[in-house]
DNA sequence: ACATGAATTGTTATATTATAACATTGTTTT
DNA sequence: AAAACAATGTTATAATATAACAATTCATGT
């Protein structure tokens, strides 16, 4: 068995993103049966906003909402709730944009390597061995022992480039 | 003329850091009158500050010393500097810990790796080719188009290594 | 030297992101 | 049901960053 190098692709625009939802509310709850966590209720909604979009996700957006359909709900609400997602590996920060995305591939802990288009602002994300053995490799040379990595690619997707061209 | 890989090592814990700090200055005023940039008094006092370590430096803490030295001071005074020196190339920051560190080879605009040191929290930067073109390559196969690499490594020191081993 | 315009810095206010500390509620175990 | 623990609520505040406008400084032409 081979690890999957693209853990979430760029979709097209016209994939059923209720599917992307339902698959990881669905894995979610079975990760967290597995390791005897509870998945509940606030656990469940946070997610799913999360992955409203393949965009990033604000904690204070989130907060929002949870404020609209809830009542209640202050920051650390929001923020315990996506550290728990987080250390069950649900959920990734985007570091450089302050913002949350749901993980494309769970079940597997991983630091992932995040493609960011700065057209429509969605996410990518990548796992691959082979940057990571090139990365540990030219770290050595420092004497460095590697444990963790933030990647965070800029640029643009392939769809925003087409669309690019095309109105040029 | 082929361009270094390593852009700032970690230095021994014994080397002469004031040297570093001269350099860094003559260096950012070479370049600052180069391009008709002013580098002027306040500019030139937080590059020092930035630069009294190897490890990530903090807005606030900037902003401390500004004020015990020079009275007034406010965040966009401390911020609007920042904002300078990281478009002249002269700092980076470090996204993972809204933090600050002197740039090891201005001039040159690169958005570089950074290896971060969980243990004496020291920076040291590469700007490998190598790395960039698989990044690259990589992310093409997703029909992604790279304009920009945010790239921070988590790990131990060499030194911070050694001290471990001893210890134990 | 002086006026002028542009760049830099000062100042005040506020936005955004995140955590600390403790109270309450809910769940599981005994 | 009581105890023990996990999860959530609540209040306050810390940490990071920017907007908007005023004052000052500086290079430049005259």
């Amino acid at each position: 068995m081979h690890k999957n190098t693209v853990i979430r692709p760029f979709k097209a625009a016209s994939h059923r993103h209720q599917d992307c939802l339902d698959a990881a509310i669905v894995m979610a709850r079975r990760l967290c049966d597995a390791s005897g966590q509870r998945f509940t209720r606030l656990r469940q909604r946070v997610l799913e906003l999360v992955w409203r979009s393949h965009a990033p996700v604000k904690a204070y957006d989130i907060l929002e909402e949870l404020r609209d359909e809830h009542g209640a709900a202050a920051p650390p609400t929001v923020y315990r709730v996506l550290d728990f997602l987080r250390a069950q590996g649900l959920v990734h920060k985007i570091e450089s944009l302050n913002a949350y995305v749901g993980c494309g591939d769970p079940g597997d802990a991983h630091s992932g390597q995040f493609l960011i288009c700065r057209d429509c602002a969605r996410v990518a994300e990548m796992d691959d061995p082979e940057l990571r053995a090139l990365l540990r490799k030219k770290a050595a040379r420092l004497g460095f022992e590697v444990d963790g990595q933030i990647i965070e690619i800029n640029g643009r997707c392939h769809e925003c480039l087409q669309q690019k061209g095309e109105t040029q």
